[in-house]
DNA sequence: GAGTTTGAAACT
DNA sequence: CAGTTTCAAACTC
């Protein structure tokens, strides 16, 4: 905020400098001019901000991907950007309002000299970072916190923001940043699942004020010593750097009047809405209304939650199982995705079991959930009390033994973790698999083997993931409800049930179609909803973004499933960054652009159908055309962007 | 809830 | 790379 202003007012003053020099008083003046106009101000400067930050935000989204999103926002944390970070967030956080103040004015000053130094090249360098961060995937891999104070220099470390930020970290320093970076990158992670992550995020912090803070932090900052102080002394710097994860995210929603609601939180329902902004509360609203939308994002919200938590120590799982109970008693929507999915009572068992939902729930014996096999590790959560695993080593405690485990596996193949599902577009561009060709808007990356589940039953990863077969799949006699190896689409299951002359075929063909309405309902919710949280998020990523300097940490990986992980491990910056591009990018970006305006979010949302889901519609109604997938994905999202903001 | 089926993951 | 074993989810009863 301020800072934009201030090299405004400094840009400007050279030019009065030139008229005046000659008198050193104009001189003197000048100097002092600048702090005035700067405070003074704020408005020009939040429409300045404003103006700066959307369009590239629309620009840049797109182009963005979702890891580069993420990993400007940790950036902006630490570099100069700091100031229109700190005057936006000052406000936001819970700092008082007197302390916030002095901090503020105090850091106007500082600002002043910081921006003096850098002034213009500030702003410049603004722009230049970002572009040239985004563009080098190399820099995500440049420890976080170094990178902003080389880059920053003298600036960097004088620039109020930083001093903010040190000062509500407690100056914990690289070390913490990383693996702050790190964790907080995940919560970052768009991939439409980790929307409900953010909601998450939110949630948990909403719902135990004081714990989510002070967990969070923890996860993020090992050392506790900053925890006390910013979760006790000061609810701002509590909240600074997780929320500032968040608060980024959420800005929008925390708008309102976040610290309220987080004092609220304490007593009021942690799970609950309340906490997260309107715009949230409206999805959220929107997601019952949907019902089916959970599924996904659930999978994807207790994943990223986890792994956010991951770092975290075991207080963060209790908080999370508590909050992910809490979500699941509240949201019935996941259930009902998998319910309505596989139409029988056995969902609802599965979902009581906790599987249906977002939260995975291991129940393995003999692997110690270290393997694949285990569904949690392999989603890159932590198990949690829900589990009834054995001998589990899947826990915060073993973290360095999943760790491990997970390089080891990730060695083995660096895509064990990342999601199984991809859209089209994304398969197109990794196997060159025609669209035409497949019936589904997404595919397994791998593709099935099924030989008996003819691809109709939960057995088959591509109809589990709600996915047609592709030409991946190995599978035989495969039937898939969302669209046929042989690319015969949904469509074609009639054609297919037809083909089976059982008599079971009509009550397979009820079910499949009742699963590829679910399908539908399911992915048009899912994607309206995670689109829109996402979307939300994304805009103010965006926002951030151009406030912020590029990502130096990991490249978020937007994938749901390795989310954690993938933050954690470093990742191989090609692999992930097609992935993230394709998958999350790709699949889920597109769409939200296209809905990422608020209004259409809402628009959208509310309803709790989308007005135009590419993909789900396609791969429900098995109507799915190759052609259509890349339409919507490449074309569509950018230009309903740029318009609608 | 126990047992069976299934296919991915892991191993050889 | 192919075949086999192991494993846990999905499913059935």
């Amino acid at each position: 905020m301020d800072t934009p202003q201030k090299s405004i007012t400094q840009i400007e003053t050279p030019v009065s400098k030139s008229r005046f020099e000659d008198s050193p008083v104009f001189n003197y003046i000048n100097s002092l001019s600048p702090i005035r106009p700067v405070k003074s101000i704020p408005n020009p400067h939040q429409f300045s901000t404003l103006n700066f930050t959307s369009p590239p935000s629309v620009f840049t989204s797109p182009h963005l991907t979702s890891s580069h999103k993420e990993s400007r926002f940790f950036k902006t944390h630490h570099p100069s950007p700091d100031p229109t970070i700190l005057v936006q967030e000052s406000p936001d956080d819970s700092k008082s309002n007197e302390e916030a103040a002095a901090e503020a004015d105090a850091t106007t000053e500082f600002n002043i000299d910081a921006s003096t130094e850098m002034e213009q090249p500030q702003i410049v360098k603004y722009d230049v970072k970002e572009t040239n961060l985004d563009e080098t995937t190399d820099l995500s891999l440049v420890p976080y916190a170094s990178p902003p104070r080389k880059e920053n220099g003298s600036a960097s470390e004088d620039a109020p923001g930083m001093e903010m930020y040190d000062n509500v970290q407690g100056k914990n320093e690289t070390p913490d940043w990383d693996r702050l970076i790190a964790d907080s990158s995940e919560f970052l992670i768009f991939s439409s699942p980790n929307d409900s992550e953010a909601f998450r995020c939110l949630m948990m912090q909403r719902a135990s004020p004081s714990q989510a803070p002070s967990v969070m932090m923890p996860t993020m900052q090992p050392g506790s010593i900053n925890e006390p102080e910013s979760s006790n002394a000061s609810p701002y710097g509590a909240v600074s750097v997780l929320h500032r994860g968040i608060r980024r995210r959420c800005l929008d929603f925390e708008m309102p009047g976040n610290k309220q609601t987080s004092s609220e939180n304490n007593t009021a329902s942690r799970c609950v809405v309340p906490s997260i902004g309107l715009h949230l509360n409206a999805l959220l609203m929107s997601t019952k209304d949907c019902t089916t939308n959970n599924t996904t994002h659930d999978y994807s919200c207790s994943e990223k939650y986890q792994v956010g938590l991951q770092g975290s120590s075991s207080t963060l799982q209790e908080t999370l199982d508590q909050t992910e109970t809490e979500t699941r008693e509240d949201v019935p929507v996941e259930p009902t995705l998998e319910e309505l999915h596989l139409s029988s009572p056995k969902k609802k068992r599965q979902l009581e079991a906790g599987e249906g939902e977002s939260c995975k729930r291991c129940n393995c014996k003999k692997s110690k959930c270290l393997k694949l096999y285990c569904e949690c590790f392999a989603a890159g959560v932590y198990c949690i009390e829900p589990c009834s695993c054995i001998d589990c080593f899947n826990k915060p405690i073993h973290e360095d033994t999943v760790l491990a485990t997970r390089k080891q596996i990730e060695s083995r193949n660096p895509l064990a973790f990342a999601p199984k599902v991809i859209k089209s577009s994304d398969l197109v561009l990794e196997t060159g698999d025609d669209a035409s060709k497949t019936p589904a808007s997404a595919r397994h990356k791998r593709g099935c083997n099924c030989k008996k589940s003819n691809c109709l039953k939960k057995y088959c990863e591509c109809f589990q993931g709600g996915v047609g077969c592709s030409i991946n799949c190995r599978c035989e006699g495969c039937k898939n409800a969302f669209g046929r190896k042989d690319g015969s689409a949904i469509v074609d299951m009639e054609a297919e049930q037809e083909e089976e002359n059982e008599t079971s075929v009509k009550n397979r063909r009820a079910k499949t179609q009742e699963n590829s309405e679910v399908y539908l309902m399911r992915k048009e919710e899912s994607s309206a909803l995670p689109a829109t949280p996402m979307s939300v998020y994304r805009q103010q990523l965006v926002q951030l973004k151009n406030m912020m300097p590029p990502p130096q940490s990991v490249l978020g990986v937007g994938s749901s499933s390795s989310g954690m992980f993938n933050s954690q491990y470093t990742r191989k910056p090609e692999m992930k960054s097609l992935e993230t591009v394709a998958e999350d990018g790709a699949e889920e970006m597109p769409e939200i652009l296209s809905h990422s305006s608020i209004d259409n979010i809402n628009a959208v949302s509310p309803n709790g159908k989308r007005v135009s889901p590419p993909h789900l519609d396609s791969s429900s109604s098995g109507r799915r055309s190759g052609g259509r997938k890349l339409i919507l994905q490449s074309i569509p999202t950018f230009p309903s962007l740029t318009p609608q903001h």
